[in-house]
DNA sequence: TATGAACTCTCATCCTACTAGAGGGTCAAG
DNA sequence: CTTGACCCTCTAGTAGGATGAGAGTTCATA
């Protein structure tokens, strides 16, 4: 299949694909008489499980070793589940972050019935 | 004051008071004989706003928009108002997203007893 | 067979919000 | 006079793509 159709299959952009296999993420695939890229099933799977894990919030980084793990089925699986532990660990982070944050913005008011920003709250908050 | 102190004082780094005032955040500030910067009050408290509203999470383009407003008092407080409910709005979801990626990562387990990547969960869970 | 739309190619540049580094100047203390 | 802590400008790099130019390819229809 060429780019256009894997890039809906997968859902992502057509120049996502060609990034990701500008760094390497996924083996450059033959080329048609026209020079068009031709993808085949293990494209289809690699880049969706891309993907998802882009999805899920990983990094290209963490994306890359667990490529590498997955494309060992013989070794050892406590690698892959250190990846997901820190990346559990970064979102209960992040989680507690923008709550506290929300909290803050939230304590202004909300919506702030002053007239003329000389009287704004949220100004007003920011300046401190 | 020079910069070293400014950026202790906000704590920004020096770089970034660098950044700020070449993307014209911060009005440059006088030069000593030496080519030093040398900040006054005013330029504290424009520093100390930015990174309030960068920790709050706005982006430089919301933090430019509220320093305009800021900068005219007998502006309308409205649209002060508004950025920020864009912002909690963002917030909201970004909030919601990452609760349901902290479920969906969770439901692997955790962690994974397998021994081997080719019963790893994690591995399998990113397949699909 | 011709044409036009849709698709694809490479290459280059841009984005956010900084960060890092090279290579040098300034200043106060000892 | 030297040492160390500052500071300067300028360039380039980061993640993860997005966007656009300019050209070639494919395919259905007239």
């Amino acid at each position: 299949m060429k780019i256009g159709e894997i890039a809906k299959r997968t859902g992502l952009k057509i120049e996502t694909v060609r990034f990701y296999e500008a760094e390497g993420l996924v083996p450059a695939p033959i080329r048609s008489g026209g020079n068009y890229r031709l993808y085949d099933r293990s494209h289809l799977d690699r880049l969706a499980f891309i993907k998802r894990s882009r999805d899920l919030g990983f990094t290209l980084d963490q994306v890359r070793a667990l490529l590498r793990l997955s494309d060992d089925p013989r070794g050892s699986c406590a690698q892959a589940d250190q990846i997901a532990a820190v990346h559990i660990a970064e979102i209960d982070r992040k989680l507690a972050d923008l709550s506290a944050l929300r909290e803050e913005i939230a304590r202004w008011g909300g919506t702030c019935t002053a007239r003329t920003v000389s009287d704004c709250k949220v100004i007003d908050a920011l300046s401190q």
